[in-house]
DNA sequence: AACTAATAAGACTAATATAACCTTATTTAT
DNA sequence: ATAAATAAGGTTATATTAGTCTTATTAGTT
């Protein structure tokens, strides 16, 4: 039950992004080092992100990435989506699944609602709203970096599953 | 971004043990057979459940499972957790996770509260209520089971990630 | 006391999902 | 041409989830 470290990564791009003034481009490298982020991988991320309509690229000299859509257009559900696909925290919630008893199925219906409560609130605010946020941060420069102290700002790598901080 | 089968299988022993009348033992292989679950599996999800204090058992003859606890006082957000651990959708969101940028970091926040929601709404209806709604049900036998349609009902099988049933 | 039917427990294996890496293209500005 | 960038896809590594197997322990019945 929880979010995967690429949509996580895939946030932290979009943020970065939204963050800069229109239309330049931010080399992915760029985006890997700041959060430190394995490279290959955030470029995998990318291109989903690609696919899915949110950013767009270009190669080459001068090449690198930047929003397709308006920063005040896009959502943490959008990236969640785009990464892990429609959101389903139950096989059953898939709009296609079918079950007999799926019409009046009390937990179904409890998990549909948990699941839209949940989507709703990651559909509140924009990543204009949040690279509003960001910007007047301190980014991550090595020193304050522990990969054991993942969050959204300057963090890095997961904590493991029972992994609790003292 | 889904709970796990084991938290399904879960949710199914607590609404099977609420439909009984008060203090019978039902037997772990019953629960397993109605439903078409892996025996040995269910006993360990067994074990989870005594040991978060949500079911008792009683070994030997005419041992079994029962609820250890009202019917109307569980929910299947008591469920998730004690299956999965305490519920966070992003390690940030895990009390003890030291995060400098926590204080004023809007992603955490944002995450917090859709987390909230989600677990809000998991939390609104007691198995005494599940139990009552699947009462009138005819439960599965062989004949209308098929492993690819999984639900809470009469389900058996969860369905795989991106497999969509036409 | 012996027997039988039940759960308890933990080690082990298998399957799946996630994360990361590596190599080789392809594109674009200079 | 060349250098600097992303694209793509195959491969490996790791973590999580699911399931099995074996051996104990418990409790009622005879």
């Amino acid at each position: 039950m929880q979010i995967t470290r690429q949509t996580e990564y895939a946030v932290r791009i979009l943020i970065e992004l939204a963050g800069v003034p229109d239309s330049k481009m931010i080399r992915s490298r760029t985006v890997a080092e700041k959060h430190q982020l394995p490279e290959k991988f955030l470029n995998k991320t990318v291109q989903i992100l690609v696919r899915a309509g949110l950013i767009e690229t270009r190669r080459g000299l001068r090449g690198g990435l930047r929003l397709a859509v308006p920063a005040d257009s896009v959502t943490i559900a959008d990236v969640l989506t785009a990464i892990e696909g429609k959101v389903a925290i139950n096989p059953c919630l898939h709009e296609n699944h079918y079950c007999e008893h799926k019409s009046d199925c009390r937990v179904n219906k409890i998990l549909q609602r948990a699941q839209d409560a949940m989507v709703a609130e990651l559909s509140k605010e924009t990543f204009a709203d949040l690279a509003r946020e960001e910007a007047g941060k301190n980014f991550s420069t090595s020193s304050d970096l522990r990969r054991d102290f993942a969050c959204f700002v300057t963090s890095v790598n997961r904590q493991q599953k029972d992994r609790v901080v003292p």
